[in-house]
DNA sequence: TTAGTTTGTTTGGCAGCCATACTAAGTCTG
DNA sequence: CAGACTTAGTATGGCTGCCAAACAAACTAA
């Protein structure tokens, strides 16, 4: 019953004002100074109604006069620009061995980076929760920005995220159904806002978030991020929106099956792909091909792979193309799947792929039956490290812009 | 750049007015019957304007009184059921050896059902659809309904469709780029209406549809459809809407690889999907297993496959093992990939595991890595054969209840 | 200095939703 | 059986918010 009423949901006046104000909040934030009539021209609506929402704006102190802006031709515009005193946005990691940071204003200006080595595996939830709590409050300090000044938090986890915020099972954390929001909440309790906003997120969907809202992803309406560092992960964009699925869980590629002789994966099941792609196993493999020659060395990282292929090493140059293989048969997989316009290398990948990614564009040419000429293009990231946490900033960006009424932090405006 | 803009479009009233009316129809035509009241109730708008949009409903044509309806207590409220007479759609499909054509009525209504046989790889694409065009006529003879009354025109294809509804890519029927919009407006010109609504999709997509409207895809926010004649295709709804892609080939999972080291598939590569789940290689595999000691006869059908196990056949019951096996990989990796709610076999499938669908439930439970209790059902289509005829009915009747003012066949109203 | 061009504001109108009051049509109770 | 009660649907008035058009402002060009 009621399939239908899926359709859309009903709409009031004070609904379309708060779209308008966010159509045109977006437009100001994402051309960083622009016009009211430039507004109205790009967005449709017309000037009258474009002043009056810029002038709401203003009022929620999203928004500030910048300055003008003559054209070859009659009166001077006035441009409008974000508001850097509007507040900042706190993007936040948990990963394997570190926590990270980032404060930065909506405009996408960074305005502290904070990062601390941990051992996750071996720290509670609470602990390590408590944790990020005392290095966001490092980082506010180094950004010199009072803790009532976040509009909003975003937490990016290396785990499957479910709609009402929890964490299900994060793996390589060794977490399973953590309520990471109250956590969370309650180690920033009497620091920041009892109602902040707060976004929580799987790693490899914010990459695909920074890609596509501060990086190479704005220029593709349907793609794949993909992540690796101790898994496999992709962040999936479809038709302009993140791709979730029931319990968050979707794009939660480590485990598909591609060749089913493969070798034991952890999880139980035998030929997951991240048996083959994932850091770890690559890492494994140019071991094992090296020989044991120097079991007391550190192990490698994957820089070192990279110069030895370079010099012509031969265990180096199979991993390489044993990777390019598996890798390619993999993408091909998503990409059949997905039907995406561009797959994002990111993470392990990014640093794997700098100087190769045309071996990689031809070994998955190989694996995609494309019948019909497809638009596919395969690019590295731009964010590289960083992904996790500016995806956790745009994140909340894009969801602080959807609601400009309902942002926190209006307290100094209102004073 | 405008990547923000993406967020929402802007929206004024006439968008409001047309959202609301869309609603409120979609509502009408999901209950059958309901009153202005429990309108209002479920949708949350208020009883006034309840009232004026079901006013425009009803002058819109699409909309009309039914009965009474007594409550325990209280005035009786007037049922508003949509209009029988308001016209029909016709939803039909081009396969690989028929044609078919379905007449029904915005209220999910069967008026006429017509089936051709016909050898369409041997027919030029022109001629097919000039004979689907005179099939139409034919069941709108049989349902009586004038030409004038038809509201729009659903088609579903075995292959790729493109945004602008060009056929890619039919392997099945060796089309290649066909636009097929244009040859089927041409088709129906002095017939039906010139710009009547149209639309033309993959046949795999449309089963999802056809779930999704008419069937048990309806309790599912996140489903796969998987259908399987020739090929193996899938349609995915995911947060209640169809995922496409860039070009209209999300979901074409036949050749995913499942095991590089498996048999050549047509296409050129190994160890596809369709190399071991497709009706023809399982068809064929049976047939090797049981030797040629009947070769002379007709090669067998699904159903005999299942008899024979039935008998304990080793070879039926050999080749259905490896059917389980083989697709529960695969629906593995399209759990792990789209995180669905349900999984729901059509087609092919839906023929071979109508008594058997614990077998699989049970197989694909050791190919999901599954760390977090997923909720997944697994489900055996409610639509078999006509799935995809009734998903261009659904999907163009979905297409009409969004632009409620836009529909054709308003003329024998004004008259 | 005047005409032309572009920006942004002001004014008035209109569409559409909502709250409220009211009418309609039934059931229940004493 | 009359009056209280309940629910459905309509009518009225108000408010919000968009738009069109006129206007004011600020600049360039001749």
């Amino acid at each position: 019953m009621s399939h239908f009423l899926r359709l859309v949901r009903p709409v009031d006046g004070s609904w379309m004002r708060m779209t308008n104000l966010s159509v045109v909040l977006a437009a100001i934030v994402d051309h960083g100074g622009v016009s009211r009539a430039t507004l109205a021209r790009e967005t449709g609506l017309n000037k009258a109604t474009v002043s009056s929402l810029a002038e709401e704006l203003g009022e929620l102190g999203w928004v500030r006069a910048g300055g003008q802006d003559q054209g070859a031709l009659g009166r001077p515009s006035e441009l409008l620009e974000p508001n850097p005193g509007r507040g900042v946005i706190i993007g936040t990691e948990i990963n394997v061995d570190y926590l990270a940071v980032l404060v930065s204003d909506p405009a996408g200006a960074q305005r502290a980076l904070v990062i601390e080595e941990l051992d996750v595996a071996t720290t509670s939830p609470g602990d390590a929760i408590e944790r990020l709590a005392a290095l966001m409050r490092t980082g506010l300090e180094q950004a010199a920005v009072a803790p009532a000044d976040v509009l909003g938090l975003g937490l990016g986890v290396p785990g499957v995220v479910d709609v009402d915020r929890r964490l299900l099972v994060a793996a390589n954390l060794g977490w399973r159904s953590v309520d990471v929001d109250d956590m969370l909440r309650r180690a920033v309790h009497g620091f920041l806002d009892e109602d902040l906003p707060v976004l929580i997120e799987n790693e490899a969907n914010l990459g695909a978030v920074a890609e596509q809202t501060y990086g190479i992803g704005a220029r593709f309406e349907d793609f794949v991020y993909l992540s690796g560092e101790l898994g496999v992960g992709a962040g999936v964009v479809t038709a302009g929106e993140l791709l979730r699925g029931t319990h968050g869980a979707a794009g939660e590629v480590g485990h598909i099956t591609v060749d089913p002789a493969g070798a034991r994966c952890h999880c139980g099941k035998y030929g997951c792909w991240q048996v083959f792609v994932s850091q770890g196993a690559v890492l494994d493999r140019f071991r094992e091909a090296s020989g044991s020659r120097d079991g007391a060395r550190p192990g490698p990282r994957p820089e070192d792979i990279l110069a030895a292929a370079e010099t012509g090493d031969a265990a180096a140059v199979e991993t390489l193309a044993t990777l390019d293989r598996y890798l390619a048969i993999g993408v091909g997989n998503l990409v059949e799947m997905y039907d995406p316009n561009a797959v994002v290398l990111g993470g392990f990948y990014s640093t794997m792929y700098r100087e190769r990614v045309d071996e990689l564009r031809t070994e998955v040419a190989s694996w995609v039956m494309d019948a019909f000429g497809r638009e596919l293009s395969i690019e590295l990231s731009t964010h590289g490290q960083d992904a996790c946490i500016w995806g956790a900033t745009g994140g909340m960006l894009r969801s602080l812009i959807a609601n400009p009424r309902h942002a926190a932090a209006l307290d100094g405006l209102r004073a």
